[in-house]
DNA sequence: GGCGGCTGCCACAGTTTTCTCACACGCCAG
DNA sequence: CTGGCGTGTGAGAAAACTGTGGCAGCCGCC
């Protein structure tokens, strides 16, 4: 199931849009706060932002900028709202990093149309950077020394053979150590294609994960479950 | 500065990208008339080349080749945009030359990126020179003696006679012990002209190769599988 | 403690990726 | 023109990997 944060201060229009999304079989969370939603962005992988481009306290521009600057939703569709029609406001909003926008007042299907083909789009940045084999530097986290360009992972040591797949969930969740990605979530990063596969499918590739590189598989130190939300990578 | 010439018909697409390419430093130049492009193209050197695949009054494929054929822009690279989806359009754009291909509806991102990732990639000639090794050093790594200005290589003491292209093969695998070449990468390190190659001749070539360095090709020690990601040299 | 919902686990069928091979084609020297 | 060599390709076999469904076990909550 997709998650979606919703970031807007009018109340009203905020729990029309939780109500279709949820409608649609999203798993929406909103917040009426831009610092909040700043917060929430930066501590779980969503599949998709909604924002406001008017927020008090601080505007959806530098939001949509600090989002796009790094963390785990830095890949993220996002759908900018604004009240304005300028079109001064549509660059902006673009030029911030959007995917797309829409102006208030807005039909509720409208929107829902547009999420629903931001999440069809596949999101290939991270595909085509590996492919293009620029850029992926090794990184070093818990006793774990992972570097893409060698596809190579070592565990206290020792080299461990990681399947494609495998390699790709262990890069992904250890590049965001403590973030929560949701199974959906990670569907999406991980997968080349996302092709209907199940959920099922991420707690199978965990589980392969886990036993290649914990020291015990059946209490896991490094992948951790949260129950209910999804995994992470164990906090530093 | 990085100069783009942007072919495309649909005015706000194009402005679209003009803008975006704008803000990320690129000196744009737009038309959005096939014949006009192709005269721009002819009249100036660029360092990428946008290109619609549907255009008013001329194709993009005709332009491509075109482009390809003579002139300034002959190496450098083209990204193919189209708004059909199938998969024969794809193999059609890169068959004409085209160095990457975008389906609408794309995100203004995503095209951001790969112009950058285009850019970022040495030009054609230059790596042919690379790869051909004109005036680099003799290399020896694990037992094996590799002199590209001899065009020469020696396993353990023995001399063995490669084809340009398995020596050329070896030599870029062997100047980079560990890295993982995708096919694709492969493609268009060692094969001089990269249009109409499929990645079976990749493995065609590894298996050839193989045959000549290895002690027993059946168990490579040297030139390794990657499965589901490509090649690479065995690490020191 | 009981319950509903979520996660762990497993085997195996199915899929994807790689390997191997034979053959045809193009090129070049003789 | 002809033979030899290097190379690309497609098909089929082989190998490796992955998705799935169901059940058992666990978690959090009432």
């Amino acid at each position: 199931m997709s998650r979606v944060l919703v970031i807007e201060d009018d109340t009203h229009i905020r729990d029309l849009i939780v109500l279709h999304l949820g409608l649609e079989g999203l798993d929406t969370e909103a917040v009426g706060d831009g610092l909040e939603g700043l917060a929430r962005a930066g501590a779980q992988a969503f599949d998709l932002i909604v924002l406001d481009l008017m927020l008090p306290g601080m505007d959806g521009v530098s939001i949509c900028r600090s989002i796009r600057r790094e963390g785990p939703n830095q890949d993220v569709p996002i759908m900018m709202l604004t009240a304005r029609r300028e079109e001064s406001d549509k660059v902006l909003g673009l030029e911030s990093g959007a995917d797309d926008y829409l102006a208030k007042p807005f039909g509720i299907r409208e929107l829902v149309a547009r999420v629903r083909a931001l999440l069809r789009r596949p999101r290939r940045s991270q595909l085509q950077a590996e492919a293009a084999g620029a850029g992926d530097r090794p990184i070093e986290i818990h006793g774990l020394h992972i570097d893409p360009s060698r596809r190579r992972a070592r565990v206290r040591g020792a080299d461990v053979d990681l399947t494609a797949q495998e390699f790709r969930l262990l890069f992904v969740l250890a590049t965001h150590p403590g973030i929560v990605f949701s199974r959906e979530a990670l569907l999406t990063r991980v997968w080349p294609d996302r092709t209907y596969v199940t959920e099922r499918s991420v707690d199978s590739l965990v589980k392969r994960l886990r036993r290649r590189i914990e020291v015990d598989p059946a209490d896991p130190a490094i992948i951790l479950t949260v129950w209910g939300s999804g995994y992470k990578f164990a906090d530093v």
